[in-house]
DNA sequence: ACCCAGGTGGCCC
DNA sequence: GGGCCACATGGG
């Protein structure tokens, strides 16, 4: 076990003290459930104002219609989301994922959101370009089911603050799941106010002056 | 001219 | 089960 030397509710607290810090952030930044699942495959490894250009082309070349961007030719898809990087993986991995959701849920949000969600979430899995953290981000952020996304900002946040050192994306998870209560408009927030976090203060600085949290680890800076 | 970004799959060992 | 690599744009 690699549980650190904290307070066992300390996790519940920096979502306290982040969240009225920053607000509530009300993410995902998109306007239907479409739009927030495609941002998420849009989004590996990439900064956001990218994707925001690629989504823009997008909507303007298809009206984010699965069944419009399931008849583009992968160049002309490439081509629309160029600004997202990765452009030509990023198509591919867009289509594999608008074509899985056509073949088993007809395109329609209502119907893969009654899915079970362990079912739903090992399928998504085995579409390929959907990794953990992206299948996560369409579980909690376009679907509103109670999963906690794990991202490197949560790791290099927890890890440089000497809070929890997991190795796998399984650990982790369950390090935030095991010790918040389980319910989604937290594990929403709390994951968009680490990213929030991460942006605006500890990017190269982790225990900066002006860190909303540095109060919580006082006792540790000796 | 660097460095980084709301990752993933394919290799290799 | 991990470590390394390709994938690529745009902003600081």
């Amino acid at each position: 076990m690699s549980q650190p030397n904290t307070a066992p509710n300390i996790l519940f607290k920096i979502y306290q003290v982040l969240l009225n810090h920053f607000g509530s952030q009300n993410w995902w930044p998109g306007e239907n459930e479409i739009e927030i699942m495609v941002g998420a495959i849009l989004t590996q490894n990439t900064n956001w104002q990218n994707v925001e250009k690629g989504i823009k082309n997008l909507k303007e070349a298809t009206n984010l219609d699965p069944i419009i961007i399931n008849k583009l030719p992968l160049k002309k898809l490439a081509k629309i989301i160029k600004p997202t990087g990765f452009y030509n993986l990023k198509a591919k991995r867009l289509k594999e994922f608008i074509k899985f959701f056509l073949k088993e849920y007809q395109g329609k949000v209502e119907t893969m959101e009654k899915e079970d969600e362990k079912i739903l979430r090992e399928k998504l899995l085995k579409v390929k370009g959907i990794g953990k953290e992206t299948a996560d981000s369409i579980l909690l952020y376009a679907l509103n089911k109670p999963v906690f996304v794990i991202d490197n900002y949560t790791k290099r946040i927890f890890t440089r603050h000497k809070l929890f050192f997991g190795k796998s994306y399984e650990e982790w998870q369950e390090y935030f799941i095991k010790n918040l209560p389980k319910d989604p408009k937290i594990y929403n927030e709390y994951h968009a106010l680490l990213v929030k976090l991460a942006k605006t203060y500890c990017l190269k600085n982790p225990l900066c002056d002006y860190c909303p949290l540095k109060f919580l680890f006082q006792w540790q800076s000796k």
